[in-house]
Order: structure tokens, then C-alpha cells, then sequence
DNA sequence: AGAATTTACTGAACCGGGTAAGTTGTGGTG
DNA sequence: CACCACAACTTACCCGGTTCAGTAAATTCT
């Protein structure tokens, strides 16, 4: 079945290609009887502009990439890169922008994919999360002028706009509850150690922890449920453990519930958990976890804004958005 | 900075853009030594052709779409979802493919989705999941004449190719081995009872529980942790509750999981849980949760496969695919 | 050696929209 | 009535690849 061009809808309207643009853009050129005739002629046959003429003269492809560099396996079930999704898409359709998604194994790659992306024109603008020290996509990004708003900082990206959450604030807040119930040894979970906002926090960690006077011990791990079962049995199992646990994500939290709960220790009573990125899983497990609670989608739309602002031309600052506060639930209390 | 076309190739190379266009796709119509050193310029240069003008051209746009229809709070926990994505993922980008995803509300919106990206030529087919009873997708794609692989059958698609996996085969597994366990009262927590392979779970599953003489009891629901909490709790507060649970998902089996427990019964002395969809939230929580086991990302990857040789005008025929296994874990045990 | 075929290209049309420049026709103005 | 301004178009070319018809030179065949 052929699909029906401008030049079909000319020809039925008896008028050329060029008054049928003007008329389906809104643009001046055609008088508001003919415009009306294109439009209904456009409507019956079920047109939609073929998008590679389209940006083929125009230059926009009304699409933006997303690449997602984490191993399948944690991708899974991360609840994060899906509220994320969401987000963007909530934005991206209003505005009839598609969003094309790509799994990639190493920043390298992904880097290829954005030189790729960009030289095909296939994509206006990329959206870049998990920002790490000396980052090698920003130059790359730089180099290729290529519009993008970069998640997880902050840190150094130049001219390119940031979006990013007060991670310190909200692990603050975090510390300060449990310390307010009783806690003086906190332990943390971290995520990768290489990303920037994982340095972020575990330095806001340390700043409270010794301006309170107390420990700070953050053990390194990668997100997923594996690593933070086996972060948390090293804690756990010292003569002195910690009375609470900081998780820098919702996976590992759950992962540490169920070692604690097969160590024969309560929660809340023995241990208190503390979970990053509050998820419907928070509220699955028994006991709920408390949880350092934001809107993902929600920073994944103002995301989506800001890159579709960049793409229009405008200058675009960085901007913190979704701070995390804290929805405290059954798994934690004061220590025994 | 412009990015690089034929012309500029051609040019620096001495020939014709066509002679540039015969080079870099192998076409015979250059000799070897030309073709030799137009590919070295284009190395050189960075070229990568524009997707939208040979699209325009050679009408395949090298993508193919994905419509996620559920809503954005359970699409963040289920990792069902993010496998498939891998999977397809892991095929499509071999064979330089992209993926363009949507987010609809409504399979209404998905029929939208579906002729706005043929109509604009942005895809070269679609995947479509949870097909349902007199599903409204089949007969616009059959209209549209849109490539398309189907998944969660078998049901009724005419000539569009459907892969599915032996849910029956794996239901009659889970069942017969709570039986060996010693239950008699086995209960399951199903999702949409609109999806045809939620309705061939629940035939297979009468069919097993009536052979072996036992009541086949199925609480529907939506695959959501909310509506698992809720389904549990009514089959537990029944007097002759049942002692062993099977749940069409994960993340349904993990909310059941914490609502026995938050009744103090025992998991597995007074309850056994079946999840279906083995993840590594299966693992995560405590005691691990017995699963029906399938390759989903192999299953997605099948899927993608079918997909592409169906855009490249092969004959597809349906396919049975990652028939699911049972992995035994801390869930299940004879009943006390 | 001359004809027939093959090789290695060139030139131009084409895909389907966007848009600048040119062409009507209408009405107003001095 | 001639002149100008403006709306309402049409014409023609552009974007960057693909592809087909044509052509000249090299190679093969008889």
C-alpha cells in the first residue's frame, strides 16, 4: 500500500506541492479556504509527512538518543533508568520527538554511537547520564557540537547543561535522622565509585559523619543486588557492626534486607535500612524501607525540557531539580 | 561544524558522487583500488551517510519500534520489560538497526503510535507485546501492511508472525512439583486476565489442578505489587488458606512474599511461592523465591531476529521459544 | 585485427518534503 | 487610467544519498 505524499494531496486538491506545505505548516502563502481544503484532504487520507524528507531538508530529525551503559543483567532491574524513560517520553511525545534508546557495554562505545547518531543525523540531541570523573564523552559531545544535557553531575562539562539532584543535602538528612534516633555507627553501600554523583555523596557522607563525630564507612560496590548482598555480609559480620546502612540505590537496600533478615538480625531492630531512590519495590519487601524518596520521572521530563531547549537554540543553564527527601517506613527505629 | 556527505568524498576523491555511493556499499561498479581509497577518506573524514536521505531513497529506515502500554509505575520495577529490551537490543544494533521506543497509555494510543511512525516513515516495523482477546492492534497492521512480530501468544494474527513460550508446559511443572511436595491447596495470583497468555496460564492450570484432582483457585490481577499485596492477603485470610502460591510474576511474588511474612507465616513452612519470571530480584529477597526460569533477553533477541527477516520479505512462521524451567530455591517445601 | 563484451566510471533523475523567487490576479490610490 | 501593493499561488531548486542509462577505455574472443 503506498502511502500518501503531498504530492497525492496536491494533485486531489488541484492546487502544487508547494501551497500543500504551506498549508499543513501553518505558514502564510495560501488563503484560510484553501488551507482548510488541504487540511480535510490530509485528514481523509491518513497523511504524515515521511520524516526523512523532512529532515532531510530541514535538518531536525525530531528524535533525541538515549544510551544506557550498565550491564543487562542490573538493567533489568533498576527501576531508575525506567522512571527515567518515562519521564523523557512524557515530554518527548507532547512534542512529538522520538526517543531512540541503545544498550551499550563501555563508554567507549557509546561514544561511538553518538558520533554515529549524529553523523547519520538520525538523532537532535542525545540525553547522557551517569557523569564520571574526566569524563570521556563530554569533549567528544563538545567536538561534535552535538546538543545534550548531561544527568549525574555535578562536575566539569563546559558548555554543556547539567541536570542533577542535592544528593548531599538529602544524605544529610538521611544521617541526621539516624543519628536523631539513636544510631552512632551508620555504615553506607555505595554505587560505582567512578561516577560523580556516587563522589558527591560519599563526600557529603563524610563531611556529616565527622562534623557529628562518628565513623564514616562507605563500602564500594556497583548497584547491583549481588555486590550489595556481599557488602553488606562484610559489615555485618564485623565484631562491631554497624546499627545502620545507608544504600546508594533501592536493589542493594533489598539485597541487604534479605542477608539480614538470613543472618537472623531484625530490621528495624538490630540494623536500620536506609534506601536510595525510593521504587514501588521500597514498599514490596517487609519491612518497607525508608527511603530517600524523589520523582524520578519528573527529573527525567525536566531533563527532556532542558535538552529540547538546547536543540531550539536557547542557552541553557545547569539547573538542580528533584531533591530527594526522606519517607521514613518500617525499616528503621532506634537500635537496640 | 558540517558533517561530511559523498559530494565532499567525491570530490576530494576525484569521482562522481555515484562512484562514492557504488564504494562504500560494496556494489560492483568501482574497481578495487578506487574503492580503496574513497573508504580511506571517508575513514578520514568521519563520514557516516545521512540515515534520513538514504531513507528517502531506499525507503528502509533502518529502525524498528517498541510501545510499551502499561503504566509508568509498574514499568519501573518489571524487569520483564528491560530484558526483552536487551535482548532485541543485543540483535538489532548487530546488524545496525535502532531502536525507537514509546511509552503509550493505551492500546488505542499504540494504534496511533503504530501509523504515525509508518506514515512518517520512521520505522521499518514494530514489536508488539501482551497481545490480548480480539486484540485492536492486529487488524491496522494487517491495514498497514506494517512488518511486525507478535509476543505473548499463540492467539489469532492471520499472517503476522507470533512467538510465544510453552506457559502451559511450564504451569503444568510448577504444579505437579508443589504436588510431589505434598500441597493439595495450591492458589495462583494471575496478571491482566485480558492478555492471551495470562488466559492459556489459567486454561492450563484448570486443566492440571482438575486432572490431579485438586480445586484450581485464581485470584486475577495486574502484574503491579499493590494488586499482589491485595490478592494475597484475601487468599491468606481465608480459613482453609492455601500452602503454596504460584504468581505470574516477580514482582507480584515478591509482594506476596512480604505479605506473609507481615501475617508471621512462615515462607516456606507455612506458605510456598512460585514466581514466574526468574530475575535477579528473585534472588535478591529472602528466602529466594523458587521460579519459573526463562531467557528473556534470548527470547527478545528470537523476537528481533524474526522481525528483521520479516522486513527483508522472508516468510515468517510462528515460532515456540524459551520455554520456561523451574529453578528451585528457599520458597518452596513440603508444607507442615 | 576487428568485433563483442566487460570494466569503470559519469551524469542525471529520483525519493518527498521545504522554501526562495517568480507570476498571476485583485483592489486601492493618486 | 496607470501604478503600486499585496495576497495567493506556482515554479524550481535544495537536502544527500541511490540507481539507472549512457560512455569511453580495457579486455576478451574469433
Amino acid at each position: 500500500m503506498k502511502r500518501p505524499t503531498i504530492a497525492d494531496i496536491a494533485r486531489r486538491a488541484g492546487v502544487s506541492k508547494g501551497a500543500v506545505s504551506y498549508a499543513l505548516n501553518g505558514q502564510p502563502g495560501v488563503s484560510e479556504a484553501t488551507r482548510q481544503r488541504i487540511v480535510a484532504i490530509a485528514q481523509e487520507i491518513g497523511f504524515n509527512p515521511n520524516s526523512a524528507a523532512r529532515a532531510l531538508s530541514g535538518a531536525s530529525a525530531r528524535a533525541v538518543g538515549l544510551t544506557l551503559c550498565r550491564p543487562a543483567r542490573i538493567l533489568g532491574i533498576e527501576p531508575w533508568f525506567m522512571g527515567l524513560i518515562s519521564g523523557f517520553e512524557a515530554e518527548l511525545s507532547a512534542r512529538s520527538y522520538a526517543l531512540t534508546l541503545q544498550v551499550v557495554a563501555t563508554p567507549e562505545l557509546e561514544v561511538e554511537v553518538y558520533r554515529r547518531w549524529w553523523g547519520e543525523r538520525r538523532i537532535d540531541g542525545v540525553i547522557v547520564t551517569d557523569l564520571r570523573e574526566n569524563d570521556i564523552r563530554i569533549p567528544v559531545l563538545q567536538q561534535l557540537q552535538l546538543p545534550a544535557v548531561v544527568i549525574g553531575g555535578p562536575g566539569e562539562t563546559g558548555t554543556i547543561a547539567q541536570i542533577w539532584s542535592d544528593d548531599a543535602g538529602a544524605i544529610t538528612e538521611a544521617v541526621r535522622y539516624l543519628v536523631a534516633l539513636g544510631h552512632r555507627r551508620i555504615a553506607r553501600v555505595s554505587g560505582l565509585p567512578g561516577l560523580l554523583h556516587t563522589q558527591t555523596r560519599t563526600r557529603a557522607f563524610n563531611d556529616i559523619c565527622s562534623s557529628l563525630g562518628l565513623e564514616a564507612n562507605t563500602v564500594p560496590s556497583d548497584y547491583t543486588g549481588e555486590e550489595g548482598s556481599r557488602a553488606t555480609r562484610r559489615l555485618l559480620i564485623d565484631s562491631d557492626r554497624p546499627t545502620a546502612i545507608i544504600y546508594d540505590n533501592d536493589v542493594m537496600a533489598v539485597a541487604g534486607l534479605a542477608v539480614a533478615q538470613e543472618m537472623g538480625l531484625a530490621v528495624p531492630g538490630d540494623l536500620s535500612i536506609v534506601a536510595w531512590d525510593d521504587s514501588p519495590l521500597c514498599s514490596l519487601v517487609h519491612p518497607p524501607l525508608t527511603a530517600l524518596t524523589r520523582d524520578i520521572a519528573e527529573y527525567g521530563a525536566h531533563a527532556a525540557r532542558e535538552l529540547l531547549a538546547s536543540i531550539d537554540g536557547k542557552q541553557v543553564s545547569n539547573v538542580e531539580a528533584g531533591t530527594a527527601h526522606l519517607t521514613p517506613r518500617g525499616s528503621t527505629a532506634p537500635p537496640r
